[in-house]
This record gives structure tokens, C-alpha cells and sequence, in this order.
DNA sequence: CGACGCTTTGACACAACTCAACAACCGTGG
DNA sequence: CCACGGTTGTTGAGTTGTGTCAAAGCGTCG
């Protein structure tokens, strides 16, 4: 695959196979790679923007603010990932995102993207999917939440989070950088950080994974997924034409 | 609008323009109604099917089961609701769905949507608008889960399914029925159901609200509002043509 | 009438939160 | 090079919210 080649197009184009032509029109769809800096926030919840990113590199943080200033994170997005997608169709986005580390992302015009379903409905299809997929992670991050321990909760996180980033080849033998705080990660998880903290002491005596740095190690996967009820995802449907 | 039309004609067309040939479309993608009893499970987390269901009468439980045994609840759906539609697109669903009540859902076959998605490359629009809408939920609740309190939570809870039933005609001066046992409350809201149980109890002390028989009604709503830190839902973005 | 499903209540246990203090780490500037 | 402040991580003690277990009340239906 081609270096110029949206992270996009190309995450989109390992599940469904998409045209010559719609690659095209998909890499048209997006400007320019804008940087932002790290800590800046660059969705607004409650603001109107239509328009979407994607992150092409670096990691952010999507999260909903509560009236009584509490903070629930929904997803830290990765490089590949769409970010905002849901607050194109509904007027006000309903989350905000911001840039956990220095990053780069590219925006995409609505407009142009309703267009574009017209001219290539297989696309409208392949973004579908890409929302379906992400409802799928809220999903399963609303279970963990609602029904996991923290310590499992935890675990889990990890757990998806390598599988994640290992789609992307931002992760190797259990090992994988992570930027996020421990304010960061319970705010996720629906912890105190000092729980968090904890809870990490915790995983860390099991010699179950350690966060160190910003470097986490996964030092026993099979009794990490045993402990958090991890379900390997299937990987996932192909969009035939 | 005529009775014949069916409910997610209706629903749809509430927010986005459709047209005469899009809506006699949308009729054609279902089938004729199947009833549903209650209890019966008609989408099982894991199961390859794929079919999305709309729900034409009755209330729905979809949830998702975790290996432990534990079951957290995603959504009541109530009439009007897609069911399943995420489950279109990846290969399994990763969820299970049962009837509440007796209930009557029509079917929506995949193959048959994707293709119309060729011909009315604007109802694919409204359908990506649907599952926004329907992630915006979940998005919701995964923060009342993880950042409000068992009080603040379970008040934000009957606010929001008020305010869906109201869309529907099926709410009527704070008031409404609501056929879910407090298992059930407990399983969508985080907490065990003798929890679910106080927490009624202390509502109802408070008299915000009381849930006696299947009857849910509403006393105090402002104060309900401010408790919960409900916000309610602005209207939401019309597609235009 | 009895059986069953659901609700209600109490006593107790435990997980997670809060507050407070301190330690380690980092980049910055003297 | 070291001193500094800010940020992040660590730990302890005490409190509170929520879960667990057990038992009793209530309605409904057969």
C-alpha cells in the first residue's frame, strides 16, 4: 500500500473492499494533514462543527462532560481512527476530543461526504460499518463499566487496547507505549485515579502487566484475559460487492 | 401520515426528508409483522443472522452478556426502535435481544439493504443518522454508569426513557408505564436490584418519582432534572436534500 | 388454597472514594 | 550542574456507597 494512502482508506479497505475510484474519492473527501498540539482540545461538545477527523498519528482522548463536571471518557482514539463521525449527523457534537499527545489529523467535510454517498453508495456502506464497529467498543466499554470489578475492568481495558493498537502495528509482544495518565484512565474506566493507582499495584504484584513510564507490558496475557472475561474479537465481517 | 406506513417510515421521516419512492422503499425492505412473545429471545449474542429488527409494538431488552455470567443491559428498545442493525454489519451480534412484552417486529433483510443503498443513496444517510443517534444513547449511559451515582443515574435514566415514550405519544404528563422489574433496572444501571430497590424508595421519599405496579410517574421533574444533571435532548439535525 | 415472581427490609461485608501527605520524575532556568 | 516548580505517581487512614445474604410481605394465577 501506497505511503500517501489515507489511514483511512486503508483501515476502511482491510474490511471492505473498496474501488480504485472510491479510494480516490476517499482521500479527496479529507484536507490536508493539520497538526495539533498536545492538550489542545479540537471537538467541542456542544458545538455545531460538521466536520469529522481522522487521526492519522498520535493519540486523543473522546470524552463527555457531565453538568456536574465529571468527566467519562468514551474512547482514546488511535492513529486510524475516525474521530467526531457521530456528531456530523446529530447538529451538536455531544463529546469533546483532545489530543492526548502532539498529533496530526486530517478533517472531512460533511458536505462533501453526503455527496459522496450519491456517487459511491458502497462507501456509505463501508462508513457505516466503521460507525457500526465503534458502537461495538462503546458497547462493550458500557459493559465493563456496568458489570466488571475494577480490577477486571482494568485488565480488560488493557487488553482491548492492545488489540488495538496491535491492528496498527503500534504494538509488539505485549508491549505498547501509552500516554494516558492515571486521571486519564479513570476517568475511562469510571475509577478514582487513586484507584486506579491501586489497582495497577495490584496487576503489577500478580505479574499480571505493569505501567512504567508510559510503557505497559503484558506479562501474562492468558491469566490477564482469564481474569477480565477478554473475548479475542472474531475479526470482522467482509463487505462483499 | 397513514396507519399502513410503517413506523420506521415514520420515525425517519420525522427528522429527514424522504421521498415518496424512498418511503416505499424503506415498506419494501420489511417483512410482514411477526409477533413476538414475551420472554422470547429473538437476536442471540454470538449468532451469525443477519437481519435487523424493527419494533413495531411492545418493549424490547437488548443486552450483552459477559463470560462471568453478568449481563449489563444496553437499551429498552420501545416502539419505533431498529433493533439489531449493528449487528447487520459485523458478522455476529454482540448482543442478544428479548422481548420485554409481547411484542411485534418486522424483519429488514441486509442483502436487501445494501442494496438499496444504490438506488436511494439517501436513505443511507438517514440510516447512518439512526445509528448516530442510537450510539448518542449509549454514549449516555456509559457516562450515567460511570460517573453518576446510583440516585443521579437511575433519576437520568427515567428522565431519558420519559422523554423517548414522549416521542412515541406513549408518555403522558410525566407519566408512563413501564413494564421492567427492578432486575432488569438493576442489569441496565449498573447496580443490584435490592440497590435498584433503595434507591426507588429514597425517590419516591423524595417525591420525585415512584414506580408502583408497571406505572412510572414523574412528580418533580425540574428537581429530578437537577438531580440526575439531565439535559434535554435538543432536537436534532435534519438532513436536507 | 398454595406456588411463584417480584418487592421490600435489615444486618453486615467489602469495594471504591476522599482527603492528606509524601515521593519520584521532568523540564526549565539560574 | 544544581535548584526549582509542576506534574504525576504512591501510600495510609477513615468514610461511604453499594453488594450480599437472608427473610418476610404481597399479588397474581392456577
Amino acid at each position: 500500500m501506497k505511503t500517501e494512502s489515507s489511514v483511512l482508506a486503508t483501515k476502511l479497505n482491510t474490511f471492505v473492499r473498496l474501488s480504485e475510484g472510491e479510494r480516490r474519492c476517499l482521500e479527496q473527501m479529507q484536507s490536508a494533514p493539520i497538526p495539533v498540539e498536545r492538550g489542545v482540545e479540537f471537538i467541542h461538545q456542544g458545538e455545531m462543527g460538521n466536520v469529522a477527523y481522522i487521526l492519522e498519528s498520535g493519540w486523543a482522548c473522546s470524552f463527555k462532560l457531565l453538568p456536574d463536571g465529571g468527566r467519562q471518557v468514551i474512547t482514546f482514539p488511535i492513529p486510524g481512527d475516525c474521530v467526531g463521525l457521530r456528531s456530523i449527523l446529530l447538529r451538536t457534537a455531544d463529546h469533546s476530543v483532545t489530543a492526548v499527545t502532539d498529533a496530526v489529523v486530517s478533517r472531512v467535510q460533511v458536505a462533501r461526504m453526503l455527496e459522496v454517498f450519491s456517487e459511491f453508495p458502497h462507501l456509505a456502506a463501508a462508513i457505516l460499518w466503521a460507525t457500526s464497529r465503534d458502537e461495538a467498543m462503546v458497547v462493550e466499554h458500557l459493559a465493563s463499566v456496568g458489570r466488571r470489578s475494577a480490577l477486571e475492568r482494568t485488565a480488560h481495558f488493557f487488553l482491548e487496547l492492545h488489540d488495538r493498537l496491535n491492528l496498527v502495528d503500534l504494538a509488539l509482544d505485549g508491549e505498547f507505549t501509552c500516554p494516558l495518565n492515571q486521571y486519564a484512565l479513570g476517568d475511562a474506566l469510571g475509577l478514582s485515579a487513586i484507584h486506579v493507582n491501586r489497582v495497577l499495584r495490584v496487576l503489577r504484584e500478580r505479574n499480571l502487566m505493569t505501567l512504567k513510564g508510559q510503557v505497559v507490558k503484558l506479562h501474562n496475557v492468558p491469566e490477564l484475559k482469564q481474569l477480565a472475561g477478554y473475548e479475542t474479537p472474531e475479526e470482522v465481517a467482509v463487505l462483499k460487492r
